[in-house]
DNA sequence: TTGTACGCGTTATCAC
DNA sequence: GTGATAACGCGTACAA
């Protein structure tokens, strides 16, 4: 609990010494230094952070913000935020929202009160015209499509990865096929239905399903699925995770896939693998990474930036 | 950017007075509090949190320290500690270890320069001993067994469940069985090893495969597994991803489960239902909000505690 | 009911 | 090289 002045007093100098010696500036002598150092050991000394970030004006902070830390989406994301948070002595403070807007307020407003240094958004319920109004207090960097100027954006082109999924789909003789959303109104969705009409022949309304966001999701969709008088003969999901629910519940029911219908999947989740699922592999770490790094760069001065990643696709046995 | 002060003027008031306004408190004309509130309007104050944690003491933040960010396990835990912690108005600081000692200990120095009010332990490489010399500075409540006094601890009683675990593979009637572990020297490894001699009459070390800890050390399993010449005819896990990755193996193979060997799993993560996976469930989400209840109570001045929760079988297919 | 003055622990400014 | 002293923005005895 030895402060500042503690040390100065029993090392008898000054605290500017004291702060030099701690901050490694120049211009202390060999003698008094030693005398410092000697002084905080005795003493048992440790920085108050929380004196150090009023004095500064910066805490070392980003909050990041995403609906649900249980889904194992966004984990990825988090694991290249904090990894090139922790390399920059940045700590990463999570809010969790669960898309409800006040939270994401709330979240926001850490930016507001000095809180944090810096947002990083990984999927928001908010408009971008009211995230505009939260820049004033500090960098912003989002993980979705659609960001204005002045707000950051590293994230995956979901046009040009639908299209090129599809793509995929169509070189391995599928025609008619089936996409599979998350919420309806989401620009990622929008951007993917979008793809989805302008690449596909026999697009239709009855054959994009919304709403499926977990495993368990993608098990309740077999029943929908199998209950339609025309079925596509190739599912495009938006979520591994949904894939896999709808892929163990087929397997389940003895349905051969891909012969009843063929399946990819869009993450490249690890789990993925063990099932042969065919998927599109989204490059979410690195994503995370730099986002973190983009924010650091608006922090020291840098002008937002955007960058559109692309998929890839990994092969498996579902097509 | 308007402070305390600023508003205090503009109000024509003391910052006594607007600091009572700020916090409610009684003893000021209603004449006075609507000045403050027009003032705080006018010039769009907001208050430092900053300056007010280095004036009360209080960070109202805790750190959750974990190995994996990227690990499905752990993101049950945070989802209750994230939730526990966001009705109480406190915020979470991640810091992710990989196990590696150095990282713990920096995460837990955030507790000695006050930058954090308590820490929460999910799983750690740190010996109790040491983790016992950062208690003077803030409650720790950990999510393994064996923490010593001073330490609060909610975990599963691993040595329980997973002779529970024995007992429902044994009612199947599996009397040769196998288990798969993380970490070969972790307590809960001991603990699971421990069952597992007590309780299964055919137990021998050649059945004990250590070091599994994702769903692509289960499908790496299927080679370990087949290649001995005498195997169990059941595998309890210690964990439902590498017990997904095994199956998902299995599968490929075309070996039908459980004829070739039952499966076990250890979670209860809802992927596992999509493949029908027979598991023992474990409150996670649960675990994780006693964890922050318990630290919130020991910042108020309540003792450490230590609480062990029990599991329960989850039917599946794969038994 | 209100206000003055100080403490929280640090860094930054400026004079010596 | 060194050291007073003023910020940083808030809460709160204590006095009035």
């Amino acid at each position: 609990m030895a402060n500042i002045r503690d040390i100065a007093k029993y090392a008898d100098v000054s605290v500017t010494t004291v702060s030099r010696v701690i901050n490694d500036h120049p211009y202390v002598s060999k003698e008094k230094r030693d005398r410092v150092h000697a002084a905080m050991k005795e003493l048992g000394y440790l920085r108050n952070q929380q004196a150090l970030t009023l004095s500064t004006g910066k805490t070392q902070r980003v909050v990041v913000i995403l609906p649900y830390m249980d889904h194992p989406y966004y984990s990825f994301f988090v694991d290249g935020i904090a990894k090139a948070a922790l390399e920059n002595q940045y700590r990463i403070v999570i809010w969790q929202t669960e898309y409800k807007l006040s939270e994401e307020q709330q979240a926001l407003d850490l930016l507001k009160h000095r809180e944090v240094d810096a947002a990083i958004i990984l999927s928001h319920e908010m408009s971008f015209k009211e995230m505009v109004s939260y820049r004033a207090y500090g960098p912003i960097a989002v993980a979705t499509v659609g960001a204005p100027k002045g707000i950051s954006s590293i994230h995956v082109d979901h046009y040009a990865s639908f299209v090129s999924g599809i793509h995929v789909l169509q070189q391995h003789g599928y025609e008619e096929i089936g996409i599979i959303l998350s919420r309806s109104h989401s620009p990622s969705s929008l951007a993917r239905q979008q793809a989805y009409f302008d690449e596909v022949a026999s697009a239709r309304e009855q054959w994009i399903w919304t709403g499926y966001l977990t495993s368990e999701d993608g098990i309740r969709l077999a029943d929908e699925f199998l209950s339609q008088k025309e079925r596509p003969r190739a599912l495009f999901f938006s979520s591994d995770y949904v894939a896999l629910g709808f892929l163990g519940e087929m397997q389940r029911r003895q349905l051969p896939i891909p012969e009843t219908v063929a399946i990819l999947g869009f993450d490249g989740n690890p789990i993925g693998k063990a099932f042969g699922l065919s998927t599109m592999l989204s490059p979410n770490e690195t994503i995370g990474r730099q986002l973190f790094e983009t924010a650091l760069a608006e922090m020291q001065g840098a002008s937002p930036q955007t960058t559109a990643m692309t998929v890839m696709y990994q092969t498996g046995t579902t097509l």
